[in-house]
RNA sequence: GCGCCGGUCGUAUAGUGGCAAUUACACGAGACUGUAAAUCUUGCGGCUUCGGCCUUCGGGGGUUCGAGUCCCUCCCGGCGCA
């Protein structure tokens, strides 16, 4: 094996007798210490607060995404902008997701109430005879070596090939950079989850040679993404095939693990998968997000986290606090004169009573999506940094339980 | 004093004889996991064994099988004339 890291991973320590562990990731915009919470940007921007604001807040790393780029202002005009760093005003790494993920957002799932995590008590209500919807309006449409997007922007149609996905996310210009894959629905059965991985292993290979033409400065790391949805055997091949595969001597620079999940797989799912993932490359949860998630990823060996959830919970007024999240402007709030989280250090908390925050949301001020931004990027990054010092220090266990005996009440 | 117009669930409205009564805002509660999302759902007279039951459209009285809606009267507000 000749191939060149690209973004070079190293293992400082590891979590005794599980797969969790602590490092560093070197990328060209700075190092990323792991495990690290990556910021969603989507649009090249963090919802409602600046590139300062989320630097103070902690975050080390923004995600931002092809297709919505692609479509607006266009990866050609980002490209012209100096890419997304320049673009954003962002000093710091970057990532791109491949559009995958609108696949099932904008196609499986939409109109539908399924998202990224789904709450099912019993499992066999996961495993319904897949319904013929073929009728059922969507968004995206998977074709023959490509996926069918209608533009939720302007009814405008666009055919996106992992070739093209790669091509948008060379142009976009970010550290990390995805593979083009399909996150299915749990609600698939296996016959269509062995259909959707085969797909997407096929457009990996594709993704990669694609990667590799366009790389010729060595610039971008291209992570490979494992689905399978819920079967451990669909799992365990696609670490395995995602993992081995190799064009021109080149393989993937690290991993994401994708699939929309039953909260009760999610454990299950990502222990199998990074069972079998080289350990001296690093692995990224794909959309997942809430604390008892985060332990659970870090325990079982993820490297990287991203998720929506503190920016869309924050501007939605929903706060996470030690002790639990809070709808800010529930009544009991009004006259609250106590931070939102009391000992927290962020700017909100440092400087914002809970009344103040609620009688902008009640005023639907902007400035209430943004301080409750902020404070939840603080309250999740932070939470990572100190989960990720616990490995250091040797009392994983002790943070994990303390912190979920308040959490959750 | 006379004439005209008007008084509906917090506010603003819809309703001009036929199921507590429209819509918006406000208010209450909830949801959100690689952002179709500063969004969406839901409640908003009272009680309920969830099938209903009771009380409501300024007050009082009347017509009618049935009144927010028609008639009489009173109260309140606006405009016009004295």
């Amino acid at each position: 094996m000749c191939y060149i890291n690209l973004v070079k991973f190293t293992i400082e320590k590891k979590l005794k007798g599980k797969l969790g562990r602590a490092g560093t990731i070197e990328t060209p915009h700075g190092i990323i210490e792991t495990p690290a919470f990556v910021v969603v940007g989507t649009k090249g921007t963090v919802k409602s607060v600046n590139p300062e604001q989320v630097r103070d807040a902690g975050a080390q790393v923004i995600l931002g995404n092809t297709y919505h780029l692609y479509l607006q202002p266009g990866d050609e005009t980002v490209k012209k902008m100096g890419g997304l760093n320049k673009m954003m005003n962002w000093h710091g790494p970057t990532m791109t997701d491949s559009g995958g993920f609108q696949v099932f957002s904008l196609g499986a799932a939409y109109g539908k109430n399924i998202s990224k995590v789904i709450q099912i008590t019993d499992p066999s209500l996961l495993i319904p005879e897949r319904f013929d919807d073929t009728a059922a309006p969507r968004l995206a449409k998977i074709g023959q070596d490509g996926v069918s997007f209608t533009s939720h922007l302007d009814g405008s149609v666009h055919y996106i090939t992992p070739e093209k996905s790669i091509q948008i996310q060379h142009n976009i210009g970010a550290d990390i950079i995805f593979a083009f894959d399909e996150c299915t629905s749990p609600a698939e059965d296996l016959k269509y989850q062995e259909e959707a991985l085969d797909r997407t292993h096929a457009w990996a290979k594709r993704s990669l040679e694609e990667h590799n033409k366009l790389n010729k400065e060595d610039k971008i790391a291209l992570f490979g993404i494992v689905q399978g949805g819920r079967e451990e055997k669909l799992r365990k091949k696609s670490a395995k095939v995602i993992s081995e595969m190799e064009v021109d001597g080149k393989s993937f620079d690290g991993f994401g693990i994708g699939g929309s999940f039953a909260k009760e797989d999610m454990s299950t799912a990502v222990e199998w998968v990074n069972e079998i993932l080289p350990e001296e490359k690093p692995r990224h949860l794909l959309g997942i997000g809430e604390p008892e998630d985060l332990f659970m990823g870090i325990e079982n060996g993820v490297d990287l986290f991203d998720c929506v959830l503190p920016t869309r919970l924050g501007r939605n007024g929903t706060l996470y606090t030690k002790t639990g999240k809070i709808h800010i402007t529930n009544t009991e709030y009004r006259e609250n004169l106590m931070p939102i989280d009391e000992g927290c250090g962020c700017y909100t908390c440092k400087n914002y009573t809970k009344a103040y925050i609620a009688h902008l949301f009640h005023g639907k001020e902007m400035l209430g999506g943004t301080l409750a931004s902020i404070h939840n990027i603080y309250f999740i990054v932070n939470l990572v940094k100190n989960i990720r010092q616990s490995i250091l220090d040797d009392n994983f266990e002790e943070l994990k339980k303390e912190f979920m005996l308040k959490y959750s009440k």
